[in-house]
DNA sequence: TTGAAAGCGCTAACAA
DNA sequence: TTGTTAGCGCTTTCAA
């Protein structure tokens, strides 16, 4: 029923040897046998096993993706573009994608394991990297190539890209103070995550640059999703002296944000400035349209998943490591301080 | 470097056979043995090498997900949370999840044929049914086994979990209707999606049980994305006589739908109700909180990942079809009418 | 330019 | 209860 190589040489009266090597085009086949054995491959609809050429050539050719999934119902546009991103760059240079989902956690690193003790992956692309990151030790410990999306604390030394979160915060602050803002306040993810902790350093920083006190009590702990951002934003709201800005450091929280702001009556962008960072599709169409810092993430997809697969091959990669400038996108969500 | 049953077997002075067996555990081994090989894998830390057992089984432990990724800028949480589902029931089932992203297309049916060809999966969970869905047609051909998220048209069989898409948007309908509400837009992914063509007709359906007479000039074609649902929504405010309700049929375009009427100055849940469906999990902090049919995404990944398997080890399905009834679920963004 | 034969690591039919 | 042997479908030496 399945068509092997076995059935074409039958067919085309050669050996299984140089039916192997006429459809790998090897050099030393004659051009008349190759084209003999395309024919009849073709015409008996092989398609080889890729089992077997796997377990011969010890390769998978194939990547890894485990997508940590905060809570029950996970649901982070982030990942969607980022996912698209890396399946269709991988498949675009014949790479499958193997994908896991899992809390993060204990059980996230035993998806780890099974990918790298079964061999079922020649590589991971390692995405929302963490301060004290077991998948990074458990990957460099294992000597499996990745490439992660995020960088780990300085002593720690791998492949990335990553977005200058630093750079962005400054960016963000500097545009909120030039509106006549000096109370501008941070929803912050916990600093476990990388990214949080460079964006929160660039917040910071970015405030000791237009020459402001940072002040501690608006900088609040969120956690990603659009409720947290709602409920960390009433904190601030509820304060004696309240924020008259807030730079929430993903788009989802600034989302919240607004909604707690205009439940009260506030308008955003007037009385109210807010802003996100990530630059999600719907922050061009959300009331009002969200000042945020563009991240491309379906090119960042696409460029880890060449890295790696450059890494896979063994080839040397044009640059190990690059951070890449967001850009801030200004629309209607900050505005000039009301005096 | 990596141990194989071969070098458990020199270790126990075994044979191959004998190893395979115990470690398999099968009854004819004695337990001394047993206990023997077991001890000594796990000193060596052999795994085995899954490519071989696939070779030899000629099955794969894996299935296919093929997600259609709708513009450059894919970013849907629809299926963020429904890859949950199915990627942690499959890790719990012990099965491996091949993840595809192609846009709809040629090149997506590209991806099932190497897919099926290539034998790389036991089975598909196919999502988004299309009207005419050269999908379906392929996977029945192939006779691969696959279940559907969502339905065909009556004349094609498969086994599918869908939510009853007319079933809910008639609860939306008449839940407006019971606040006054006469003039009843609806904004619908185009009808070749078989979930926009049943969540139509119960628009449609709706409003004459209600004793309303649908006008076309109410009925829009969005993408499903928010930016559609802002157009539109612009189309229908611009109207001379506009509605005082719109009916979107994702929360995406509601939420752009939502911005369409602040803009203008209108309150939403007051001046105009609008309403989604799915209720993604920004749908409760969003500006009005909105009105919605939930669809527990999660839970149907899973389910349908499960039935999945079921057929993929020949077992019998419970149900091989089933419908699950959307809850309505009222929040702000729906309130009664405005005299 | 081609073919025979070995082997990747595993399972399973058959024999002992 | 265990071992021998064959074979899954492929690639790759080695020899002709």
């Amino acid at each position: 029923m399945v068509v092997t190589l076995k059935d074409i040489a039958k067919e085309t009266g050669k050996s299984i040897t140089t039916v192997s090597r006429a459809l790998n085009d090897y050099d030393e086949v004659s051009s008349a046998t190759k084209e003999l054995v395309h024919r009849v491959a073709s015409e008996l609809g092989y398609t080889p096993n890729i089992f077997a050429q796997r377990l011969q050539k010890q390769n998978t050719d194939t990547i890894g993706l485990i997508i940590p999934t905060y809570g029950p119902r996970f649901s982070d546009p982030f990942f969607s573009e980022l996912l698209a991103g890396v399946g269709n760059r991988a498949a675009s240079l014949g790479y499958d994608l193997l994908v896991s989902t899992r809390a993060p956690g204990d059980y996230e690193i035993e998806a780890y394991c099974s990918m790298t003790q079964g061999r079922r992956v020649d590589g991971f692309v390692l995405v929302r990297t963490r301060r004290k990151d077991a998948r990074v030790e458990c990957l460099q410990k294992s000597g499996y190539p990745f490439v992660a999306f995020g960088r780990a604390e300085e002593n720690i030394n791998f492949p990335f890209v990553d977005e200058d979160g630093t750079y962005g915060m400054k960016t963000v602050v500097e545009h909120l103070a030039s509106l006549g803002h000096q109370r501008i306040a941070c929803i912050a993810p916990s600093s476990e995550l990388m990214f949080a902790h460079y964006r929160l350093q660039g917040f910071i920083e970015g405030l000791a640059e237009v020459g402001l006190e940072a002040d501690d009590s608006l900088i609040l702990i969120g956690d990603l999703t659009q409720r947290s951002g709602y409920e960390q934003a009433n904190k601030l709201l509820d304060l004696p002296s309240p924020p008259t800005a807030i730079a929430a450091c993903n788009d989802l929280m600034a989302f919240g944000a607004i909604s707690a702001a205009q439940e009260r009556g506030l308008v955003v962008g007037k009385d109210i400035s807010i802003t996100g960072f990530d630059n999600i599709p719907m922050a061009e169409y959300s009331h009002p349209p969200l000042t945020t810092l563009h991240q491309p993430l379906y090119q960042i997809g696409g460029m880890v998943c060449e890295m790696l697969i450059h890494l896979i091959r063994g080839e040397s990669l044009e640059r190990e490591q690059t951070l890449l400038k967001p850009e801030l996108i200004i629309r209607q969500s900050s505005g000039l301080l009301r005096s």
